[in-house]
DNA sequence: ATGGTCGGCTTCCGA
């Protein structure tokens, strides 16, 4: 089975785009961030025509996110348990939604991005991370995928320039606790050690032809998914040209 | 420090 996610920034406006990559990489599940639409917006028929169901959940022009699956989706879940609501100041609340699909439990992650470090989205960033982190841990005794963008470098080799983005959100020692924190938990990260290299690169200033970027997408496997990869790679590809995310997808490959 | 570029209920905001 292969699952991917991909921060697409906005369905409708790459709709072509995912169906032509769910086809090039013959892929079972793919989580979405970003959908940028509220459900009755997204266009679905496409991909309903060609045998994927879709779960997805956005409430406004903000974020959203969204599971593409083609072997099932069932027990769809809006939102971990415990998951902190937004404040007056704060926007868009749709940031996880759950599935099982072809008998893994996998969830489409939107990562608060935090803004600035003395911002209280960053606040909320950290919130939001701990209490993701005490939902899941009654997750990992079945096939479980916490996927999607994560907003965090966890390491200084995940920044094209660290000294540039020293106390910047993405990259404080907070964040990469917070991230650390899943993995003591009894959480791995599976794709690195198949697809190094950044996941993520700015529009501006030919930050992808110059391959400055962030590794900030992952996927999370508890330990009966985790001994199932057999493999990982970023589509690199998709990045390319004229119409691209700036994001590229990730892929994984699991053992039957 | 600043600005660069995208998408969207577009002349600003969020990333």
């Amino acid at each position: 089975m292969r699952i991917a996610t991909w921060n697409v920034n906005s369905l409708r406006s790459r709709i072509d785009r995912v169906e032509a990559f769910l086809e090039r990489h013959d892929v079972d599940v793919l989580a979405l961030q970003e959908t940028k639409a509220r459900e009755d917006q997204l266009p679905l028929m496409g991909l309903q025509a060609r045998g994927y169901d879709v779960a997805a959940h956005g409430i406004d022009q903000w974020n959203g996110v969204a599971l593409v699956s083609r072997v099932g989706l069932s027990e769809v879940q809006v939102g971990f348990p415990g998951q902190p609501g937004w404040g007056e100041t704060l926007k868009s609340e749709a940031r996880a939604i759950g599935a099982t699909c072809g008998g893994v439990r996998i969830w489409s992650l939107y990562v608060p991005n935090g803004r600035k470090p003395d911002d209280p989205h960053y606040v909320y960033k950290l919130d939001w991370l701990a209490r993701l982190r005490e939902a899941s841990t009654e997750w990992l005794d079945a096939p479980t995928a916490l996927v999607g963008d994560w907003n965090i470098c966890p390491t200084d080799d995940d920044v094209f320039d660290p000294a540039q983005f020293r106390n910047s959100t993405h990259v404080t020692p907070a964040e990469r606790a917070a991230f650390q924190a899943f993995l003591d938990g009894g959480w791995t990260e599976v794709t690195r050690s198949y697809a190094p290299g950044y996941t993520y690169w700015d529009y501006y200033r030919q930050r992808f032809e110059r391959d400055r970027g962030l590794k900030i997408d992952f996927v999370l496997g508890s330990p009966s998914l985790a001994e199932r990869v057999n493999g990982a790679f970023i589509d690199r590809e998709e990045r390319a040209g004229q119409g691209a995310s700036d994001h590229a997808p990730v892929v994984v490959e699991l053992a039957d």
